[in-house]
DNA sequence: GACGGTTACGCTGACCGTAACAATC
DNA sequence: GATTGTTACGGTCAGCGTAACCGTC
């Protein structure tokens, strides 16, 4: 019993002669004949009642026939469903992000993205680099994006934007109104820094001894946030990305300083499986991701 | 799009692997892999994702199955009803009968036979010979029995049972107690008869026209109960079909009588369209019929 | 004769098997 | 080397078309 004849069947039905149902399958009469008999033959059941080479729905052709729209309209849904899956209209995508990528920069693309492709599912977690990692490699994520180093040869690695790291102080900090700062007088001031391990910190670490600039740890903090507020208290100074502080600059509650000819800089990454199908809502959100970083300030 | 394809995929699933899908199938291997491939080619969507050669659902893959699955229960749930319906499990059967054997006959069989096949709607009807010819050639009911003349070349007419008519009186009436009447006697009775049209009147009227006795009609009335009841009454005599009179007869009601040697007979007789499909119901229906009024007394 | 359904027969392509290859464990 | 999935190729059979036949209007 093949779909093609449940189809036919129907069309028989609707149209009330085989020949009918013909000429709008664009088929010949006796094709229909056929897979109508093999129908009956296969079923074991008479579909129809010939009646004077007029067609009548037997008991068993009408219950038959509910069950044949049932199915060709489930059929149908089904293909729409993966027509709509491959025109992005439905779909998921498992977005990962470690902290400051998945705190500052994320949250908007994907609403904005969401915005424009109304029923796609973007489930997103946020979580360290290590835990990320691994749930790329368990396909519990279908991409990540990541700020911190990583390696397995399963996993494949795609810069996409140049984050930077800014000095950054209170307004009430006496350098507030200065445009530059040289380097070495920052061995003066209280730093407060993320704990060991942070991305942030690394970064910002390399670059120091790169330079071989000494400094003191005042506070260690967690998480931005924190930092962001005791700086503002005026408790000491430290060094964030830009992401993070675009909006504090603007509302003039801290101010960024350059340090020299010092810069913070660093790549954040888009992250995936080797093996991994590049859905046409993967391969759409990476571009969207792309073009929405391309002219960050 | 075939529903094989739907079975294969759903067992890969279940199985985890193409391999274990193809031996549980009894196909090869490859065989799974390529309707695989081709049901993705077709849906423009990627079904599995490969990982190290292990298979993942994709989120498509996860829709798409739970379709499927439900494509597949609805075709085996048809198949069943069927089967059901070739097996006597299930099906309909339209019965028409004319007044007398509808009233005293076919109530009894119909349900002994749908006690034996809970799940056969046996719609009834019943009308006169007429109506119920026109409703067979309309295909309204599928079978039917009666016991008036009937033609059409259209319509089979198959007899079945062997009436007969008895001259039937009341206990009181003078009659009752004897064995048998000269026929000449009945000229001088009040006769008891159904109206014009009505088969068991023109059985009697030609019966007795054929013996050349005269009668005289004192009471019109259009149905069997009627005439019973005037019968007890002692408001006269009657001739009645013995399908009738049974009941009456055993609980002593009514008394029958022979008339010489003259016998009221008629064959009752089963009709259906000539194009009618002779469903395993249909021939069930009617071995049981006639297997039930074979030894009628 | 026009129309509708069935039967007979031939072709084509989809489906499955065999064989060979690639990749993972 | 054993297992799993993909690719290539060949055979078979179901499905459709053409032609011819039959019954109804």
């Amino acid at each position: 019993m093949t779909l093609r004849a449940l189809e036919i069947f129907i069309t028989v039905c609707e149209t009330g002669s085989m020949s009918a149902a013909a000429r709008k399958l664009y088929m010949t009469q006796p094709a229909i004949s056929q897979t109508i008999l093999g129908l009956e033959d296969k079923l074991n059941v008479r579909l129809f009642d010939r009646i004077k080479k007029r067609l009548i729905l037997t008991h068993a052709g009408e219950i038959f026939l509910r069950y044949s729209k049932r199915i060709v309209n489930l059929i149908n849904e089904a293909e729409n469903a993966m027509t709509d899956i491959a025109n992005l209209k439905l779909g998921q995508l498992r977005i990962g992000a470690s902290m400051t990528i998945g705190t500052y920069l994320l949250p908007d693309i994907i609403s904005a993205f969401n915005k424009k492709h109304q029923d796609v599912e973007l489930p997103f977690i946020i979580d360290n680099t290590k835990i990320i990692r691994k749930m790329i490699l368990n396909n519990e994520i279908d991409i990540a994006f990541i700020e911190g180093p990583i390696n397995s040869n399963d996993i494949i690695i795609e810069p996409f934007f140049d984050d930077e790291l800014y000095l950054v102080c209170s307004i009430r900090h006496e350098w507030a109104n200065k445009d530059s700062i040289s380097s070495e007088k920052i061995r003066n001031e209280s730093f407060i820094m993320r704990e060991k391990g942070s991305g942030t910190r690394e970064v910002i670490e390399n670059t120091l001894k790169q330079f071989n600039l000494s400094y003191e740890i005042k506070h260690v903090l967690n998480n931005i946030d924190a930092i962001k507020k005791a700086i503002e208290a005026n408790m000491g100074i430290s060094i964030l990305p830009k992401i993070a502080i675009k909006k504090e600059i603007v509302e003039g509650k801290l101010a960024k300083i350059k340090l020299d000819n010092i810069k913070f800089k660093r790549k954040f990454k888009i992250i995936y499986h080797k093996d991994k199908y590049h859905s046409p809502l993967f391969n759409k959100f990476i571009d969207y991701i792309k073009s929405s970083t391309q002219n960050f300030k």
